[in-house]
DNA sequence: GTGAAAGCGCTAACAC
DNA sequence: GTGTTAGCGCTTTCAC
């Protein structure tokens, strides 16, 4: 049988009120006496007491627990996203439900029920949906706090790379090589990091007087995506010279194509692509590529979203921080430039 | 302020218990009218009630909810491990918290608390620790299931890959190729999974009758110790013709090493490593590598715990299943068998 | 310095 | 068919 404040309070014949207050650590406050201290925290020890948070949850209308939505945990990237947000809340005293919406809608919303039902203290969350309506009405009953991705005009916090400032810097490495003809293979075309990261695209290349020459296509964060589109572009009349895959997977598709086709990066196309991962320095080339700050971006949205339930306000902080360039050997002139 | 029972009790003139049985799907049972329901139903409904948990699991000593101890979230083969076992334990109803417990005995152990403060109805760990006590002894009070990891001699039921075989077949791939000497780089040395895959590498180089060639160095499942291993490997007088890495993150050390000697796989060495992800197919050449069935293993892990919830009942299943071949072209003829 | 008791939201045994 | 009530384990107000 589990141990409860009840069967200590038999056993020591103190009240139950009195273990309560050793228990929590407020003896002093209650200026209780050293030996009934002891005695309590003596037999709390011996019968390896494991106070029940969910009474004390029911209680206190606090649970110490977060929800976290992840569209697919398997994926290296959300994972070190998951891992960050777990390890910071844990280090705050809060532990992580985490429930992997599978990029499906319906699972975010019977996710979310789940951690309403569980009482969680806040929900850090990457939608996956087209709009903030569903997830801002939760947020009306727990802080919600949105991460990687956000949307257009939402009175959600978020915090995420600074996708536009990836967009354009990606295609200014390009740029200065002197590359004209690149094209920007991208994913889910309504998402915001896709709709960020193409206007960088287009604006880079607007600034150097190329807006004719975008090149845009795709609609998948997938392998096969950037396979399918890779294959088209290169097998066309006028081949780009450079691509920027704007995701990991769909960079994977592209190199498979071009080698495929004979081509040789960056002799003979360059490439660019988005988020880090060690596995691109060990492709041959290595690539070179825009890494979003995964680490900083997870806890700093516990941090705030902490904050907010601490200090029970909405929290309205709307963060993009930047992102990084990771220079490697996947980009060089292109050839007519020579 | 949150609807319970009490207030839509009050609204729809029902008793609590009636709400309660209706909300439950326990109508029929208790005979309740149809009307009455219909009320009860569009009442939550229009308040959008939403049921605690918390006080059913105070109440009932059911939560719902597994927790899952995993060593490191951002490493794609626990990450892939972990989703597998959140997705399969949300197709039976169950919500999962995660702990990462960083390869540290003393998170684990606490996180092991957090869960079982939390009431957690079982807990799938892959544990990190040398011994399986304090597991055992968790046991006792909620179900444990062990994943990945195992112990020599224990009674906790497990789930994890047959590393003996997959030792072998690695070990098989390059004795079939004419390579006798292959150099094994191992993980930590105590942990189960590395002991299991040495012997089976052992156990195949004696069935072929070369015992005397064994080569087993390394002491850690990271790049730095694949990459330090190999470095002295191939500078070695007598240089291994072939490379086992016992994990992914050596196999890319070992992949940089030999990259900077100046060696090319497979030509002037062949490499094979252990566990499967999908940029290995994207190294050049593709590295051929024993894969685990991941997906497997988390399923039948929360299946079975689930199960033995449900019975109550301690699970003594202890499940090894195989691992899979995948044969790329990081494997040729050593040089010297031409 | 310590204790008694109400109540958090829920289920289920028992009553009618 | 529906209602009353005890109790799950905890915190906290009020009392002494």
């Amino acid at each position: 049988m589990k141990e409860t404040l009840v069967t200590i309070s038999k056993r020591t014949g103190f009240a139950i009120s009195t273990v309560s207050r050793v228990l929590n650590g407020q003896a002093e406050k209650y200026r209780i006496s050293r030996k009934t201290v002891e005695l309590i925290l003596a037999e709390a020890r011996r019968c390896d007491y494991t106070p029940s948070l969910l009474a004390k949850g029911l209680r206190m209308k606090r649970t110490n627990t977060l929800g976290l939505l992840i569209p697919q945990v398997s994926n290296p990237y959300f994972a070190d996203i998951a891992s960050a947000i777990i390890r910071e809340a844990r280090s705050h005293g809060y532990t992580v439900m985490v429930v992997d919406t599978m990029e499906n809608e319906e699972n975010e919303q019977e996710g979310i029920r789940t951690m309403l039902s569980r009482r969680v203290d806040g929900i850090v969350a990457v939608p996956c949906g087209r709009t903030p309506d569903h997830l801002e009405k939760v947020n009306r009953s727990v802080p919600v706090m949105l991460v990687d991705r956000s949307f257009e005009r939402t009175s959600l916090p978020y915090v995420c790379t600074d996708n536009y400032r990836g967009g354009v810097e990606a295609t200014r490495i390009l740029l200065q090589r002197g590359h004209r003809r690149i094209a920007c293979i991208q994913g889910v075309p309504h998402s915001m990091p896709n709709r960020r990261r193409v206007q960088g695209y287009l604006d880079a290349l607007r600034q150097a007087g190329l807006q004719e020459e975008a090149i845009i296509t795709g609609d998948a964060f997938s392998l096969e995506n950037g396979y399918r589109q890779t294959k088209l572009a290169v097998a066309g009349p006028d081949r780009p010279t450079a691509i920027f895959a704007l995701s990991n997977t769909i960079l994977l598709g592209a190199v498979k194509a071009i080698r495929e086709s004979g081509l040789r990066i960056p002799e003979d196309i360059s490439v660019v692509s988005f988020d880090d991962n060690p596995y691109l320095d060990f492709l041959v080339p290595a690539i070179t590529r825009i890494g979003q700050p995964v680490e900083e971006i997870g806890k700093t949205a516990v941090r705030l979203l902490l904050e907010s339930i601490r200090e029970e306000v909405r929290c309205r902080t709307q963060l993009q921080l930047p992102p990084e360039r990771i220079v490697r050997d996947s980009v060089a002139n292109p050839r007519t430039a020579k």
